[in-house]
Order: structure tokens, then C-alpha cells, then sequence
DNA sequence: CGCGATATTGACGAAATTCAAGGCCCGTGG
DNA sequence: CCACGGGCCTTGAATTTCGTCAATATCGCG
């Protein structure tokens, strides 16, 4: 009994959820089909799912809800955030479209989701996404490597946070974003100050190190939340020592 | 079908590695004998595998080697480490007696990881690990539990990284350490560059850190790698703002 | 005992934060 | 349509923290 498994993880912004797996399924040639992403998987439960229509700095979740849903975000943008006693604020990770929210939970949310512009996200049941994982293997394996690819992703996020200059923080940051889109703009829904406690710095160091990026012709803005790369050289060199 | 699955995680110093996991088969009341923990089924395969002594400073693997192997360590300790192209050196984990290296690896290593002192390590064959995972669900979703306390962790250390002063950090670092012990003393193998690398500090900073908390009769020093906690209290509030 | 590696401590400097002022964008209402 | 106002952004100056450089001390091992 032999099966060959082939994940397709591509490493975006967030890689870790714009996952599509490809199952080749050799030793059972009269498979029914078969659910070829764990998207596609979990649209199975899209009935007992529901979409929700969140506005502006509307909560998804707080800390200490119970972790009960999993969640997919359709359009617009989710930050996940934990505030400490004295006011600093951490933001965890911002979700764009297609990405997924919570899927490494543990029985509580230990941080809260927000809606960073208004936004539509799917809800599935984790109960019921948890079983189908416990009967198919192969979902299991695909939450893997899930998880995976998301410590890879907060191992680059805390050679950043641990070891990188505000400016090299930057560069990165607009780099992993612009590859969520196909044409070099990036698109910023978030405020400074959002990007600022994402990366480990204040909002005034994001503004100086943008505002440097534009001086230097690296960068061209248009309007407040949208950029384009103007020289994508000089921008990866930015990112390295 | 149905079965119950009681997962047993420890959030120790590094919670991820040194899980426990208990099965209680509902369904099947005549099963053989099941593998308790990860560990445990892991053990299945100590045949194949082998037991690796590594001097100080020897690689267990390099950046770029195949991720064949999971390892785990018996005795010692052993860092993961990445050099920027300037020399910069980020540690990624420290892994103490009891702790897995290389679970959430994907088909390269992109770290290396050395000994800190004279260590022994068992080896696993990644392969037959994989195959085992693939037919029983139940040992892929302990594997997802492991990633999901690994990405927990993660996270705390992100917030580290990105929000916390060098005191913060600094205590912080001592009171997980102290968590691996239950005498309240702690070990630290690992130089104060060691330390620098992974909480994103200088080794002056960190020494300076270390002489004030023996300065303010925090810690106490027992020779250059041991230390004793004096005042608990103390010490934990240095970790919050 | 003596040497090399590691750790500590001090003085100085650079990078980022903090504090503060002003500008810009956008929605709202006259 | 335009004026107003509030939130967000930008920019400047002072301050702080941590890093850098350098000298000295201590540890551990042959």
C-alpha cells in the first residue's frame, strides 16, 4: 500500500495559508475524487459555515473566546493583535485574502482578530473540520504542513524582529506584500502605527523609513494605502546586510 | 467510529518539544497496544535508528543539507543557527535533554544546528516517521498538535523580539530556563553571545543584564554556567512592562 | 602555572524612541 | 460646493537605549 503525497506550499506573504496541496493517488485507482486543496476540503462544510460582514476595527475574536471556528478571509484585511499591561500593542500577523485565521488555535484564542478595513471572512466549524481531519489522513497531513510552512514563516519573522535595522525591517516588509499582488504595488490597508507594532518599531520610524524609500525614488506613493515599486533591485538590496 | 484523543502538552521551556500524549481508544476495546506519546512511537523505530555523540561546536546538520533525519536529544544541549551575509548570527532555538529537532524541517534544513557542549542525540529516519504518520491519523495529529504548541511559541517569541526591552528579555529567557528545572536553578550551557543571538541582544547587553540582576540579589551566580533564582517575585516582574 | 577563550565593565556613539508641532486626507455637514 | 474637524501621517529635536570599541578580569584547560 503505497501513496505518493505532493504539497504545493507557496511561500507568499503568508505562505502558510495560501497552501494548495495536489494528492496523486496511486494505489486506489477508482478513488472517488478527491478533495484536491485543504480549501477545497473545507469548502465541504461551507453549509454549515457562515459568511460574516465585519466594519472597521470590528472584532473577529478576542483573547480568551473559545477557539470553536476557523476562519477565511474573502476580502479585505484582519490583523491579530495582544495588547500588553502597559499599552504596547503586538500585531501577530495580518491576513489578506485567501488566507486562513486560526487554524493552529489552541482550545482559546490567546490573541484577538480585527478588521482592518471592512472585510467579509467564511467561518467553519472546527469541530467538524477537526473530524474530517481525524477520518482523512490526509487532511491531517496537509494541517502539517500547514503548520510547517508557518514556523518557517515566524522563524524569517523573528530573524527580523531579532537581528534586522528598522530600514532592512521595512524593505522586507513591502517586499512580502507586493508578492501577494502581480503588478510591483503593494497595498497598505493597514495605518502606520499597525505596521510599526508588526514589525518591532514606532509608527515614526515606518513614516521616516518610507518617506526615505520615496526620497531615493525607490518607492512612488499613490494615495495613502497604495505604493508602487519603482526600483525592485535596490528594494531586495535594502533587505539584506 | 468515533474515538476520543487527549493530547498532553507541556509548555515548558520549549513546551513543542516535550510533549505528551495520551490516547484513549474508545472504539476499538480489543486494540494492541498503542504507542502512548510521540515519543513513544518514535521509539518504535530506535532500531533504525542510531545514538550520535557530538563534541562542542560540532554540527548535528548544515543549511542546505536533506531534512532525512528527526533527532532528538538525550543529553546536552544543542543550538539552530543562521549567519547573515555580514555575520550577524541568529539562534534560532536552544534544545535541551528531552527536545525534537528537525519535525517541522521541509525537504532542506535551513539552519544548522550544533552542539553547545559535548552531546548525544538519538536519530530518526524521517522517512519511516513520515510513513507512520501517514498511516495512523492519530500519530499526524499529534504531529499537528507539536506545530501548533511550536507556533505558540513562536508567537511568544516574536512579541519578545519585537516589544520587549533587554531586561524584559533577559528575564524572560531566565525564567524559561528555570521552567526546564524544578530546584529553581538554572543552567545555561550556551555562551553570552549564545544568548545575544537568540534574544536579539549584544553579549554585553546581556551580561550587563546579568550583572545587575546579581547586583539587585535577583540571581545568584553558582560558576559561569549556573545560576540560582533568589527572588522569584522579583524576577517575574521584570518580565511584564 | 600560564595561556587562550570567555566574561565583565567602562566610555562613547549610533539608531531608534519619545515628545512635540504641523500638515494632509477624507468624511461630514452646512 | 466648500468649510470644518478629526484622525492619520510627516517631520523635527531631544532623549534613551542599546551597540560598538576597548581595556581588564576571570575561567577552564593543558
Amino acid at each position: 500500500m503505497e501513496f505518493s503525497l505532493h504539497l504545493n506550499v507557496s511561500r507568499g506573504f503568508r505562505g502558510f495559508a495560501i497552501m494548495t496541496a495536489a494528492f496523486a493517488i496511486s494505489y486506489y485507482p477508482t478513488a472517488r475524487p478527491e478533495p484536491a486543496t485543504l480549501s477545497d476540503s473545507l469548502a465541504v462544510l461551507d453549509g454549515v459555515g457562515a459568511v460574516i460582514t465585519l466594519r472597521r476595527d470590528e472584532p473577529l475574536f478576542r483573547p480568551g473566546d473559545a477557539a470553536e471556528f476557523y476562519f477565511k478571509v474573502l476580502k479585505g484585511a484582519v490583523r491579530s493583535c495582544r495588547v500588553l499591561a502597559d499599552g504596547r500593542r503586538h500585531i501577530g500577523e495580518f491576513f489578506l485574502s485567501g488566507d486562513f485565521i486560526g487554524l493552529d488555535a489552541a482550545a482559546h484564542y490567546i490573541f484577538a482578530a480585527e478588521a482592518i478595513i471592512e472585510t467579509t471572512v467564511i467561518r467553519y466549524s472546527r469541530r467538524k473540520v477537526d473530524a474530517l481531519a481525524a477520518e482523512e489522513p490526509r487532511i491531517s497531513q496537509s494541517l502539517v504542513e500547514i503548520m510547517r510552512s508557518g514556523l518557517a514563516e515566524a522563524r524569517e519573522r523573528m530573524l527580523l524582529l531579532g537581528h534586522m535595522t528598522a530600514m532592512e525591517r521595512i524593505a522586507t516588509f513591502l517586499l512580502n506584500l507586493s508578492e501577494r499582488r502581480s503588478d510591483g504595488r503593494i497595498n497598505l490597508p493597514m495605518t502606520r502605527t499597525d505596521i510599526g507594532d508588526y514589525l518591532g518599531l514606532t509608527m515614526e520610524t515606518v513614516s521616516r523609513g518610507l518617506s526615505q524609500l520615496k526620497g531615493d525614488g525607490i518607492i512612488t506613493q499613490h494615495g495613502m494605502h497604495e505604493l508602487a515599486i519603482a526600483k525592485l533591485a535596490e528594494l531586495v538590496e535594502l533587505t539584506k546586510p
